[in-house]
DNA sequence: TCTCAGGGGCGAT
DNA sequence: ATCGCCCCTGAG
């Protein structure tokens, strides 16, 4: 295992949030599968020991998959001022967003709509299991997560297996459109607003499964994903009623928060969801 | 055993 | 713009 400091990093809820769904904590080591790596880390004191399969010791893969390259500092600084962020702050200080990869989140979050986190940690990963790549971590056999070229090659029912119901189609479909042109190369050049438009011409894809592919798998900043408890704290702490729309919503966290309303929103509902 | 909501979105009105 | 339905699971 690898030694690096790094003490401003919460990865119990980072890793186990609802960002990613590929982790999981055995003992006091955090493991997970990614697309193109597994990795385990764990915390020790203000460090962490880590490392990454199958090619070792990549730290490039690492601080590019935690994101140590924004300005966390600052972040933090420009949302406290909002005085529910702040005490989301203190509550879960060093919530991080991850940085995944493009196509493993848009899979990952066509797996998402009406099912609960457990549920979709349990399709992820009966997914990697049928189509993903095996690797051995040290004693241990791990699937990684599928690669859109195998899901659009496979068979529905291979698919519809893996207890994604009536999403199945909507994986395949995406999987597939994937393959067909360079699409994951063009909408990872695009701007926020072309790159939404050209997600949700997939089936499958409305608002919040491209506002979570945005923040998630393209690293977009600006904008928050809604769910049905992002609402319901709209209303409650935010003066919004039950008719408001989600792009209103979307509009007033992008306009309030300036640039930072995904850290916001990542803060705020993960703390006040979890109380 | 049953109901119900769960990090939605589609298609018919 | 609204509303029933999509498939499946775990919780109550």
């Amino acid at each position: 295992m690898n030694r690096t400091y790094l003490p401003d990093y919460n990865l119990a809820i980072t890793l186990l949030g609802g960002q990613s769904f590929g982790w999981d904590k055995i003992g006091d080591t955090f493991i997970g599968f990614t697309v193109d790596r597994a990795a385990k880390i764990k915390r020790e004191g203000e460090y962490i020991l880590w490392q990454t399969y199958p090619v070792h010791d990549d730290w490039d893969w690492l601080s590019s998959y935690l994101r140590l390259d924004i300005d966390y500092e600052n972040i933090i600084k420009e949302i406290s001022k909002d005085k529910y962020i702040k005490s989301a702050i203190k509550a879960y200080p060093n919530l991080r967003i991850l940085n995944q990869n493009f196509e493993e989140a848009f899979i990952s979050f066509l797996c998402s709509p009406t099912k609960s986190i457990v549920g979709i940690r349990q399709c992820i990963r009966l997914l990697a299991d049928k189509f993903g790549d095996k690797l051995l971590l040290d004693d241990r056999e791990i699937s990684l997560f599928p690669k859109a070229e195998r899901l659009a090659q496979a068979d529905i029912n291979e698919i519809l297996a893996c207890k994604v119901g009536f999403r199945a189609k909507n994986i395949h479909e995406a999987a597939q459109k994937l393959m067909k042109e360079p699409v994951t190369e063009r909408i990872q050049s695009l701007k926020l607003n072309e790159a939404r438009t050209e997600l949700m011409k997939f089936r499958g894809v409305g608002d919040k499964v491209a506002d979570c592919t945005l923040v998630y798998g393209l690293g977009f900043n600006e904008i928050t994903p809604f769910d049905v408890w992002g609402k319901r704290i709209m209303q409650k702490y935010y003066g919004f009623n039950e008719k408001a729309k989600y792009e209103d919503m979307s509009l007033w966290m992008k306009e309030y928060f300036n640039g930072y309303a995904a850290w916001a929103g990542q803060f705020l509902f993960e703390y006040i969801r979890s109380r």
